[in-house]
DNA sequence: CGACTTGTTTGATCCAACACAAACTGGCGG
DNA sequence: CCGCCAGTTTGTGTTGGATCAAACAAGTCG
């Protein structure tokens, strides 16, 4: 591993609390992939032979129904660690992670996790809280599919999108990777029509600026207001 | 603690691997105490103090939303671990949890939680799995709140109930305690009026038997049936 | 640069499930 | 044992969004 991914890693959650030495004998029995943009880093019910953390890019995690409908998981961000199904006590991934963008993840093998973590035990403790905030944002998405109407359920999604994955530009702030209404729509639990409407419906108020693949938030104050209150 | 408690806990997924004596050097930090039917053992956004682990009685476990919408999240049977919210790194517990029977924990101070864990780092592997298992149930209601109707979901969350808390009886299987059809609904995101619908055409057709928070299933197959496949 | 693919917009129609309303019933407490 | 209350059933109207259907860009590739 060079330097340079080293310095990348250190400060993320999953690390906390560990000293540089420790980090170095982690890192070093891991090696950095690349997965071009479009391709699969790994597939829904495959064997789970790795576990990664994204160094550049971004990627995808979708479930697939027996019927062939798809719903988006999350979106991962550089940082984050993924994969992690076997720590979860799974042979398989429950769901696919695609490549939205080229992206870079360092990857181990799956069999090197019981020794990490029985030789760094904070490992284990840093990763029930990253489980368990994944856990958290899964709940907060049932009680929103539950409670909120369509309009809504969209536009706290974007809004999570943005704080994710946005990158604060001239007017608004923009989600920094291609992202269709298809996509926003497997999110939701809706269908791209209606999103696209949505959007449309928004750009005519100034809420967001949106394009093919491409989605800018203009006046998110606005938008929170309309995600946590009713139409008007 | 009394031996009899001990026996009850040693077999528990989350105690899976530790000697005897680990284990009795864990339960000896807890007490056991007794909630009855109706009582709340935590409330949301209340301090997270201790952890717990469910010794008989069942619990609803349960958001409300701002506009007093409540969601059941899951319910809590005998054995599990519950609580831990500190675990995952929170200050405050996520959900509210309320006996629907008269209950009984084991009760260890959250504080109790870092030294336990560093003294026995099976216990942080075995949580990891515990969460982790959680998230999975977690992302099938998402992925079932995005892709099934209302039917589907109902069966599919009666089936659900069936095997967690299902007491095999002359007729069918029998969930062992009190549930209304207003929990239903808040479990699945519909009505009491649609539930309530769906149990009397079923029980036309002899699927299920149910009163008074009382729900039966009589054949478990052709509900199963109707769960995966649409009406016909 | 024209053909094609992939994503987006917009219109028209339909229906599952919600909302509202009212009557019913089992079981508990006084 | 009667009255009351929480839980349940069932009827009727309404509607948010899905479904069906087409035309319309914006890239992309040969």
């Amino acid at each position: 591993m060079p330097n340079l991914d080293k310095s990348l890693v250190a400060d993320l959650p999953i690390f906390e609390g560990m000293n540089p030495d420790d980090l170095s004998d982690i890192i070093r029995e891991a090696q950095s992939i690349r997965y071009p943009k479009g391709s699969s880093v790994f597939q829904q019910d495959e064997e789970a032979n790795s576990f990664f953390i994204l160094l550049h890019g971004h990627l995808r995690v979708m479930k697939v129904t027996p019927d062939g409908q798809q719903v988006v998981v999350r979106f991962v961000a550089p940082g984050e660690i993924f994969g992690i199904a076997m720590a979860m006590g799974r042979k398989t991934y429950p769901a696919t992670a695609l490549a939205v963008v080229d992206s870079v993840a360092l990857v181990w093998s799956a069999a090197a996790w019981p020794r990490l973590v029985a030789k760094h035990p904070s490992l284990a403790v840093n990763t029930i809280q990253t489980v368990g905030s994944r856990l958290q944002d899964a709940h907060t998405r049932v009680v929103e599919m539950s409670t909120e109407q369509v309009e809504r359920r969209v536009a706290h999604a974007l809004l999570r999108l943005a704080q994710q994955a946005g990158r604060k530009g001239e007017d608004g702030i923009k989600i920094d990777f291609p992202i269709s209404r298809q996509d926003v729509a497997e999110m939701t639990g809706t269908t791209l029509h209606t999103v696209s409407r949505l959007l449309s419906a928004w750009e005519d108020q100034g809420l967001v600026e949106s394009g093919r693949q491409r989605i800018s938030i203009r006046n998110p104050h606005k938008l929170f207001m309309l995600a946590e209150a009713p139409s008007h």
